[in-house]
RNA sequence: CGGGGCAUAGUGUAACCUGGUUAACAUACUCGCUUUGGGAGCGAGCGAUUCCCGGUUCAAAUCCGGGUGCCCCGACCA
């Protein structure tokens, strides 16, 4: 991509309108757009961004036999009325058609899946069953906060798992967790993210959130000093002491949310009578886990985590590109033609080579402008071409998240095949 | 939903308390010349129903009333 077409440019001033740092930075940077409050476009460049995360979330939950498929987001009351959440379920967008029928904009989607899913589930031969989506929601906050970090309108991915017995749903559940423990590790927020117990509901006492430390966490978690177990704050009160290894003292933190699972049981089969035919003959109802991660929030989460003071630090794997390829050229100098040859060579060839690669093209800009821009986007590697370098007929090569850079050998990076080895 | 704050060119701010007719500055943008390794310089230019509605006044960005929007704190969060 060269920068000179991209579509958007980065701002200089921070928006006034937004205190959290992932959100300045990301609008900056020119990543998202707000359309209203907790109301965001994704712009190429963060599209780019949602588009990678979206990709380790599939695959890792296709691992663990997720089939994905896409529901709607228009919702029929009768179906909220079911399982009576129409009425209680307070952040339900509700919409009104012409001839008034009424609607709720999905806010998560048990009252689709369940009736889906009964339509081909009807023996436990068909059982168990994945099915997961990632798709806008809907949530009608009374406050949004923190830019992507509570939105009304959000990207999430949502997984849905129909078993026998809880027993098969409790493997599941397991099998889950380390799925989103991988896909925590592949984003690199593993480090900063604890597992914690949560409240439950009727049918498990408790459920599971991977919550993110960051100051601009809306939760607060506290953590046991000695094997790390954390708690959400909402049933600390239950635990004074370390439910695993009985230790009294806790570090509290702020955390932000990005992924739960769910043991709803059948909270949501029993409202649609959702039953199988077991190995007997008999009657049974289906009992249920569900499992959500967060994409945009994740997405904020990640800048909060990861960024400098001037600017963002994508880790390799979300990165809107792999290389930020940057041209600093003096007009005046005797060499420009060639500093404009070599650095289109390097380009194509490392296009060619499978590398997405930001070229930083524009003529009009100062070598100043292009590396504070460019330390503002944060792709992973830069890579820049200019006089200076070309006298040793070398690069220069730097990793955002390191101070130092080194020069390369322009023959030996064209031979380059695999980004580490830049 | 309770409390606090803010709203003025695309963006960030000033002027508002103490009302006075070219609404200022920076930046972004356009043109010209110069410049080119950490947001370059000079010159010229474009760009504003001062959030909306109403009131007071000879006169409103400024004072008053009522809305709306946005941010923050708290409560809430299947």
């Amino acid at each position: 991509m060269l920068q000179s077409q991209l579509f958007t440019k980065t701002i200089r001033e921070i928006p006034k309108d937004e205190e959290s740092k992932s959100a300045q930075l990301l609008i900056r940077a020119g990543f998202i757009d707000k359309l209203s409050a907790g109301v965001y476009t994704f712009l190429p460049l963060g599209f780019r961004v949602f588009s990678n995360i979206e990709k380790i979330i599939s695959e890792e939950i296709e691992k663990i036999g997720g089939q994905r498929l896409l529901m709607p987001t228009l919702i029929p009351k009768s179906y909220w009325q079911k399982t009576n959440r129409w009425k209680i379920f307070k952040e339900l967008f509700k919409v009104k058609g012409k001839n008034g029928q009424e609607y709720g904009l999905g806010p998560t989607h048990e009252e689709v899946v369940v009736p889906l899913v009964q339509k081909y589930v009807s023996s436990y031969k068909d059982l168990p069953c994945y099915v997961y989506q990632i798709q806008t929601k809907f949530r009608d906050e009374i406050r949004v906060k923190s830019g992507l970090l509570r939105a009304r309108e959000f990207e999430m991915k949502d997984l849905y798992s129909f078993h026998q017995d809880e027993k098969d749903l409790e493997r599941y559940y397991e099998r889950v967790k380390k799925a989103y423990f991988k896909i925590l590790e592949r984003v690199k927020l593993k480090e900063k993210t604890y597992l914690t117990l949560a409240s439950g509901g009727t049918f498990s006492k408790f459920s599971h959130e991977f919550q993110t430390l960051t100051p601009a966490g809306e939760d607060t978690i506290y953590i046991c000093q000695k094997c790390n177990l954390a708690i959400n704050k909402e049933i600390k009160k239950q635990f004074p002491r370390c439910p695993r290894c009985k230790e009294e003292n806790f570090r509290k933190e702020k955390a932000i949310e990005v992924a739960n699972i769910f043991k709803l049981g059948t909270k949501y089969t029993k409202p649609f009578d959702f039953k199988f035919v077991n190995g007997k003959g008999e009657k049974q109802w289906v009992v249920m886990g569900c499992y959500g991660i967060g994409l945009s929030r994740l997405m904020g989460a990640l800048v909060e985590v990861h960024h400098d003071n001037k600017g963002i630090i994508w880790p390799k794997e979300v990165a809107p590109f792999d290389i930020h390829l940057v041209k600093i050229k003096n007009q005046k100098s005797k060499i420009k033609e060639k500093i404009e040859r070599v650095t289109s060579e390097i380009y194509n060839t490392l296009q060619k080579r499978g590398f997405d690669v930001l070229y930083d093209d524009r003529e009009n800009k100062s070598p100043g402008e292009k590396l504070v821009d460019a330390d503002l986007i944060g792709i992973p590697k830069r890579i820049i071409v200019s006089e200076r370098t070309l006298k040793k007929n070398c690069v220069e090569v730097k990793e955002r998240r390191e101070k130092k850079s080194k020069l390369v050998k322009i023959a030996n990076l064209l031979k380059t095949k695999s980004n580490k080895n830049i």
